[in-house]
RNA sequence: GGGCGUAUAGCUCAGUUGGCUAGAGCAUCAGUCUUACAAACUGAGGGUCCUUGGUUCAAGUCCAAGUACGCCCACCA
């Protein structure tokens, strides 16, 4: 058998994803047994591509849905993309202007044709990248917001959502980006924090003067504001009810100074603090979200001043056509010269802008689309409460609680083009009807033939339909075999940054659709950051490209970085470093692979054979570390699987049972021993290559192809149970003396720069204790010799369990040398000892604490008393 | 303003329900070409577990307050 040097990753890619995939392996059938276990991929915008977040989001997917197969679970994992209504219009937009084209001009038809050709083109990119982490999605499922199904999905949706009366049509405040011309939810507004800017004053001459309580006549009142043009839209003056400066006013009017209105003074306790500024608040209904509130108390005009594009329309009057910004100049500039400027303050806050397109937004008045959100939120918040879904980790449950107990309405019609097109026609009169289309529409109202429908031009937020996924992918609103197999759905895994746009909002569509949760866990995960904490961004330039890492050091070990590194409730820094180590890990798999591949050549299964303590040893060993790693995989402790299994391979298999097993293999004449030696090699790596599977996919292929015994691929091999390895308490004994036997006589050899080819003798009383070990000792640190007796002349002493033992060094080393390592040593057992009577001598301790801990404890202290009083005794021989 | 998270070795991080003489990788130092692996092996050094108080027989772990950093939400014209 001929093993290559090193292991190619990138050869095993190329060898096994396809294979995999011709052969079915990534299908899933409802039909056919075990255990549902399904996930659906956190669908990647169709303009995307692969950034670290989707890898790691991918990644444990992926480990996940591996291990679950192997396990016996019928497991699907649907993968699909989402439409990005405005990243992807945007993209599209950007290609026409570089033609000089325009989008209007075009038409709708023609402009969404040009869409779908750009997404047939270079929308499928993210899904190509996808694969390259070796992912084993179900493609046979492979959806699109935007496809038949799902469009149709959102159109049943939206009809049942009207007919419940839980979607509304009605003119509210929206947060509009006069950029990309349309209305926002209010997620998607951030703010940016710190906008230094400054807080105008200007005074609004009173209709007629009046004396005040404070004393005062005042011709005037005056006010603050950071937006000075929309004073243009003032309809009121707000002022508290209890202020003695401006109680006499209240009711009174003021003259704008630019429109001809008169404007009214009301009391507004809720709104306005005495104690900031004048006290006095210019109130904009129609462009202010606490003045939109007081409009609404105190049933106010509301004047909305602007364009769709952020320009002032005619309601500016004299500063109609100017853009916002440059009517925020010329309102100052006008009334600085009606001598009505009085005075500017800088200001600090916290400025909205889109999210999307990142121009400051503006509160407008307009009508649009609302999902009632308090009755789809009250069993959303109850199925968190109830545990029926669970948080991973559980303190994320907080901020959905926050959110979701606080909501408010959402507004889901958007002034694009791409997307979901609102299913409701307008007749001329203006009234609404929502149906599957318009034939439909004609039909169940009775429409006569000549009454004219046109569709709203409005489409749906992305999101909106991304809130069906975790059913739509399914079939629904077909009633289909997947749909019943696999929803709700296994768990979600997702990143904390999508919480409110998503995750929430596929559990109140679950809920209210399917009348079930969609998902029993939710797996939440961090950012991965640069190695300093950074956030990757292409300004700072530190950005790690997942496809770049992968050509780099392989995708078995970039994917066992990413699981390495995924602790829960923490941020994942990303660190050249560890995944140089893991590298090398998985060049110590394939090292070791060849070491076993030179030895079970003649490997006769049906030969006689008996397992020595080594192999009972490593079993055990085994047994434990599978118990460990499949609980950490249960409780998505992602971390820990990969530390564990790294621990188990490194430095349990490969340190200890690779080398002890030598004895055996090289030189035994026992040929049922190294039958059984063989054997144990084979089990234990054939073990460790399914427990490497789900993160290490192509390795462990790889090696499972070339390892005698196997059949078929790794992938639909079975997955270890403990249960498989005997546990095996009298050998893991046996080899912890052992062990520990060795690490001092190698620590011995080293402080006393004994070079490691000096053979060394161990004499003690019991060295029977290490009777059929002589190789072991032999292999691991050359002792060549094993004596039964007591000190013989100058000896390097040392103490395991009890045991006293001693290396004749006589020539070799001076006492003084073992003097003062003894008396180091001595120390060490003098502190324990002091620390284990204290705690014993303490009547609270021995009295309260559990009574294993004190026996424990007493236990220990014997054992260190006895070794103290071995080695004062080797100390005074050597002096004496 | 409200909420959440983090703080452990020089660096990056583990540390389940309190029982710990606090671990790993990298880095450092010393020694090894030992027949799977120098992408390796062997050994060593390195810590006030952010601070202060509390609960407890026992605190890195639980509680309270504080400090520093980070994040989310809401925001005063």
């Amino acid at each position: 058998m001929s093993i290559p040097k090193y292991y190619d990753s990138a050869l095993a890619y190329e060898k096994f994803y396809s294979a995999w995939e011709e052969a079915g392996c990534f299908t899933a059938d409802p039909k056919a047994d075990g255990e549902p276990y399904s996930i659906v991929i956190p669908p990647p915008n169709v303009t995307g591509s692969l950034h670290m977040g989707h890898a790691l989001n991918n990644t444990l997917q992926d480990v996940l849905v591996r291990y679950k197969r192997m396990d016996g679970f019928n497991a699907v994992w649907v993968p699909g993309t989402d439409h990005a209504g405005i990243a992807t219009q945007w993209i599209v937009e950007k290609q026409l202007r570089a033609e000089g084209k325009d989008r209007r001009e075009m038409g709708r038809e023609a402009f969404l044709k040009r869409v779908w050709e750009w997404k047939a083109e270079s929308g499928g990119t993210i899904i190509h990248q996808l694969r390259r982490l070796g992912v084993s999605c179900d493609w046979s499922r492979e959806r699109f917001t935007m496809d038949e199904g799902l469009s149709k999905a959102v159109r049943e949706v939206f009809i049942r959502y009207y007919e419940d009366g839980i979607i509304y049509r009605a003119q509210r405040l929206i947060n509009w980006d006069p950029f990309a011309q349309t209305a926002l939810s209010n997620l998607e507004v951030e703010n940016e924090e710190d906008f230094k800017t400054e807080i105008w004053s200007f005074a609004y001459p009173l209709s007629e003067p009046a004396l005040c309580e404070d004393g005062v006549l005042r011709d005037e009142i005056v006010v603050a504001t950071t937006r000075p043009e929309t004073m243009l839209g003032d309809t009121a003056v707000a002022v508290h009810p209890e202020d003695p400066r401006y109680r006499a006013l209240i009711g009174k009017t003021v003259r704008h100074p630019f429109v001809d209105r008169e404007i009214t003074i009301v009391a507004d306790a809720e709104l306005v603090d005495p104690e900031f500024g004048t006290g006095a608040v210019k109130i904009t209904p129609a462009h202010d979200f606490n003045d939109f509130a007081v409009g609404k108390r105190h049933n106010l005009e509301m004047i909305n001043i602007l364009n769709n594009d952020g320009s002032l329309n005619e309601e500016g009057g004299p500063f109609a056509g100017l853009d916002r910004f440059d009517a925020r100049t010329a309102v100052k500039e006008k009334l600085a010269e009606l001598g009505l400027e009085r005075g500017s303050k800088e200001h600090v806050m916290a400025l909205p802008r889109s999210q999307r397109s990142g121009v400051p937004v503006e509160p407008m008045l307009s009508t649009q689309w609302f999902v009632r959100m308090e009755e789809l939120a009250a069993p959303a918040i109850d199925a968190i409460e109830t545990g029926r879904t669970k948080f991973v980790p559980k303190t994320w449950e907080n901020t959905y609680y926050a959110w979701m107990r606080n909501i408010q309405d959402w507004c889901i019609s958007r002034q694009l083009w791409w997307g979901h097109r609102i299913p409701a026609w307008f007749d001329t009169d203006g009234n609404v009807y929502v149906g599957r289309d318009e034939a439909e529409v004609r039909a169940r109202h009775k429409l006569a033939d000549d009454v004219e429908l046109n569709q709203d031009e409005d489409v749906l937020d992305t999101w909106f339909s991304s809130a069906l996924w975790a059913f739509s992918t399914f079939g629904w609103p077909e009633d289909t075999e997947s749909l019943k197999k696999y929803y709700p759905t296994s768990v979600l895994i997702t990143g904390f940054d999508i919480i409110f746009f998503w995750v929430a909002r596929m559990m109140f569509s679950g809920l209210y659709f399917q009348d079930e949760v969609p998902f029993k866990d939710i797996y939440i995960h961090a950012l991965v950051r640069d190695e300093h904490g950074q956030k990757m961004s292409k300004t700072k330039g530190n950005v790690v490209d997942p496809l770049t890492e992968i050509d780099k050091i392989g995708v078995d070990a970039f994917r066992f970085t990413l699981v390495a590194l995924a602790a829960q409730g923490r941020d994942i820094l990303w660190n050249d470093k560890r995944a140089e180590g893991y590298v090398k890990f998985q060049n110590k798999v394939w090292q070791a692979f060849k070491f076993i591949g030179m030895h079970i050549e003649d490997y006769d299964a049906d030969a006689p054979k008996e397992l020595g303590v080594y192999d009972k040893w490593i079993l055990a060993r085994l047994h434990t570390a599978v118990a460990n790693i499949r609980q950490a995989m249960e409780e998505y402790r992602f971390n820990d699987v990969a530390s564990e299994l790294y621990a188990f391979v490194w430095h349990e298999f490969c340190d200890w049972y690779l080398e002890l097993s030598k004895g055996t293999l090289y030189n035994s004449t026992n040929q049922t021993a190294q039958q059984g030696a063989k054997h144990t090699l084979l089990t234990v790596f054939n073990a460790v290559v399914r427990i490497m599977h789900p993160i290490m996919p192509f390795l462990s292929e790889e090696l499972w192809e070339r390892m005698p015994n196997t059949n078929g691929f790794v992938m639909m091999a079975s997955y270890p149970k403990p249960g498989d390895f005997a546990s095996n308490p009298e050998s893991l004994e046996q080899v912890r003396f052992l062990q520990e036997v060795i690490v001092e006589v190698r620590r011995i050899r080293a402080e006393m720069e004994l070079g490691n080819k000096v053979e060394l003798t161990l004499r003690s009383a019991d060295a029977a204790k290490l009777h059929g070990q002589e190789q072991g000792l032999k292999d691991l640190c050359t002792v060549t010799t094993l004596e039964v007796g007591g000190k013989e002349g100058v000896s390097s002493t040392f103490v395991v369990e009890g045991v006293t033992f001693f290396i004749p060094l006589e020539g070799v080393v001076d006492i003084e040398a073992e003097v003062t390592r003894l008396n180091k040593k001595i120390e060490q057992v003098e502190k324990s000892i002091g620390r284990l009577e204290g705690r014993l001598s303490n009547k609270k301790y021995v009295d309260n604490a559990p009574a294993k801990i004190v026996q424990e404890t007493r236990d220990s202290l014997s054992a260190e008393k006895d070794t103290h009083a071995k080695l004062l005794k080797a100390r005074g021989e050597l002096e004496g």
